[in-house]
DNA sequence: TTACATTTCAGACAAAAGTATGAGTTACCA
DNA sequence: TGGTAACTCATACTTTTGTCTGAAATGTAA
């Protein structure tokens, strides 16, 4: 069962949403915001497992809320479900942590399509959108939870802690210092968009980035 | 490609089991070992996805050498290989932390199945040594690496957990403090098995203890 | 050859995570 | 009704984690 949040302050918007999705026998819309503001509010007390956020709110927009809610609550995905495919609004949502963008044109289809494969972990972004974004990726590669640029060392390390290990066993298993480890810890999860060890581990595991070894806990 | 290493005294056996472990595409024997202490040596600087271990053997026996691996490298597999099936080996051969537990006189094909098993995360015992852990399993309930003993309330906190959020927001998730999440959480720990959350974020993913929510980093 | 990415390491902190121990509560079972 | 398990919380620590800043060595591509 998927939990869905919808925020938008169009309220035929989210009737429509709602109506649709309760066809859809693995989803379950627990509840509706009608801002930013108050879809922050109701991820704190219902903890979805993904957000349909509109871009365009009153009170606080879909950026803004989108960045207040990854921050807080990172395994709750955001898809932005907006009517802009132009680079000023794509790119900062992919940037607050949206794991997806999608127009509201979209097909009723498409769209649950697009929310089993977030929950699935890949990332989704309208075809329209996405031209946009291949331009933006050259200049500016840091965007790593669309696309992963470890390098081969940041590898090895993500590798030996989705074995469970610290810092220190990661170090000796590499023949470096326990610093070293931890420089590229932290470089890891600023590339992963990540906040710690265990949900670097998780991403791995979740996105196959474990491609290396087999072994686990 | 599964890494294996094998530890027994008996140039015999280690010899079989190499050239028939040999057949297999997808396993490599990375090293013998002719006792427990060598077996502790080798997997240090071997690191295998997995010891098959005899029980007794000079020098340290194989309760001692895989209480010893386990404690270093958690993530690292112990497949018990013996000729005993009565309560006083296998019990301390579970207890000391092996994922599994075979007679010597078992099928390679079967032996290849075990193994294939325990990397999968299950464990493995021989029917006949079975009998004589469900006895015990009555008496004592502290072999939660079998069994998954684990209450109501440390499921909550670990499902938590393997969200990838911090003591806090765990804490705020399931209104209680942070001191209650730190109890919960030393004892899933002690249940578990593991040493730190990130262990026991894998090892719920890997064993499926994830039941009730879907989302992931 | 310059510029840049990668890898290595250090010091100094701040913030979490974990452990150990004790204790009060409810709830249920014998 | 006494014992026990589960849940809650606290104090007091120790240990790890993680961040920031800075820097040196290497290799490589423009």
């Amino acid at each position: 069962m998927i939990r869905v949040l919808i925020a938008d302050d169009h309220h035929v918007v989210r009737r429509g949403l709602i109506v649709f999705l309760k066809t859809q026998k693995d989803f379950e819309v627990v509840g509706e915001a009608k801002n930013g503001l108050e879809a922050v509010e109701l991820v704190e007390t219902l903890q979805p497992d993904i957000v349909l956020m509109d871009l365009v709110m009153p009170e606080m927009d879909g950026i803004q809320a989108t960045k207040r809610i990854k921050s807080k609550w990172p395994t709750i995905e955001v898809l932005m479900l907006t009517s802009f495919s132009d680079k000023d609004h794509v790119l900062p949502a992919i940037e607050a942590g949206a794991a997806g963008y999608q127009l509201k044109d979209i097909e009723p289809d498409e769209l649950v399509n697009s929310i089993r494969k977030i929950m699935r972990g890949e990332n989704i972004i309208h075809p329209a959108a996405t031209t946009t974004l291949q331009e933006k990726i050259q200049e500016d590669k840091n965007l790593p939870h669309i696309q992963n640029p470890l390098t081969p060392r940041e590898q090895d390390v993500l590798a030996e802690l989705t074995k469970g290990k610290s810092n220190r066993e990661i170090a000796s298993s590499l023949f470096v210092t326990e610093k070293t480890v931890k420089t590229h810890i932290s470089n890891i999860f600023n590339k992963l968009n990540v906040q710690d060890r265990t949900q670097a581990a998780l991403y791995a595991v979740k996105h196959n980035l474990t491609e290396g070894s087999e072994s686990g806990v």
